[in-house]
DNA sequence: GTCTATATAGCGATAGAC
DNA sequence: GTCTATCGCTATATAGAC
């Protein structure tokens, strides 16, 4: 569990950016296979079933989780800011799992988005206490969920490692927060 | 085009139900076409590829779009309420074509993205003169992308003809409105 | 305009050699 | 632990009868 076997590393980094850079129909085993340079048989070998796989993705993005959450719950700035900051895409890894895992979700694996309704609700429990009420964290959650979805419709098919949509940026991104903030506290 | 045939329509809708209750990996000629009610041959002599099943769906989305955009502009409550309050989804047809055009997007069809964004974009125009500047238009925008996306997540797999999420109704959306427009105007 | 039958390819998964 | 070979199934699409 501390050091999981190179192979299924590759695997999972495989199948993930395979669901991220050309959508869950593309995400074959042939093709994960092929893109982490083993064989079929070999993937099998790590994880019996596509499933499998996908529990896999969805293990690593609950750890991924747990340490954003950490990050965020200590922020200078505090969680807000930090909150909708990140909500735009970096093309950190916690960034890639949340793609791949809302592409699952999207595709009907209820693993998947049961991941994110768990992963929302620490963000919820994290923001609350920094916020007025409960409508200003609903409007704080939901503009890191427009954030994130824009940016999820752009990494789409074709954008090579596709991260880098057209939202907010720099002294765009600065002016939200300050509204946003302004509104929520 | 004034009147479609009626088989035609059946197959549409048959399909976008099908991408909206169990996703884009189910939406198969197959399925579409046992669920419109006609053989497989009879839906390819109407759509002559999956890709024109799609085109089919976006073109029918585009026009619902174009209702939708002048009912926003002549609103009673103003766009930004209209706007917002719409983003709650209501089951209506607009709504249906917006989620399967949402799963045919995050499954790599780049006309569905296409789609869109240029949908986004009316709303974008439309909204803005209503706003004090382009970051708070941004953050209307934004909570509505926020609402429509933890919708489309919940209209997942399995819930029946499922539209119906834990999104703010009632006085909670009232509060979020309110909020939304003390911040934007 | 709608049907059945079929061609072709790709899927997830298994078996067994090395 | 990784490979090749193959099974059984389902996908899109075509051909041609009615």
């Amino acid at each position: 569990m501390a050091r999981p076997p190179l192979a299924r590393t590759k695997v999972l980094d495989a199948f993930e950016a395979l669901l991220i850079d050309e959508g869950e129909r593309a995400a074959t085993l042939d093709a994960t296979a092929q893109a982490a340079g083993v064989s079929k048989g070999g993937l099998l070998y790590h994880f019996a079933s596509k499933e499998e796989l996908i529990t896999g993705l969805i293990d690593r993005l609950d750890e991924l989780a747990a340490d954003d959450l950490e990050q965020m719950l200590s922020a200078p700035g505090g969680p807000v800011d930090f909150y909708i900051r990140t909500s735009v895409l970096s093309g950190s890894a916690f960034d890639r799992g949340l793609i791949a895992a809302g592409r699952l979700a999207q595709s009907g694996h209820a693993s998947a988005s049961d991941a994110l309704r768990r992963i929302r609700q620490s963000w919820a429990d994290g923001i609350r206490p920094h916020v007025r009420d409960d409508t200003a964290m609903e409007l704080v959650l939901l503009i890191g969920d427009g954030l994130y979805y824009n940016n999820v419709l752009d990494a789409a098919v074709g954008s090579g490692s596709g991260l880098a949509g057209p939202m907010p940026t720099g002294a765009q991104l600065d002016a939200l927060i300050a509204l946003t903030l302004k509104a929520a506290s």
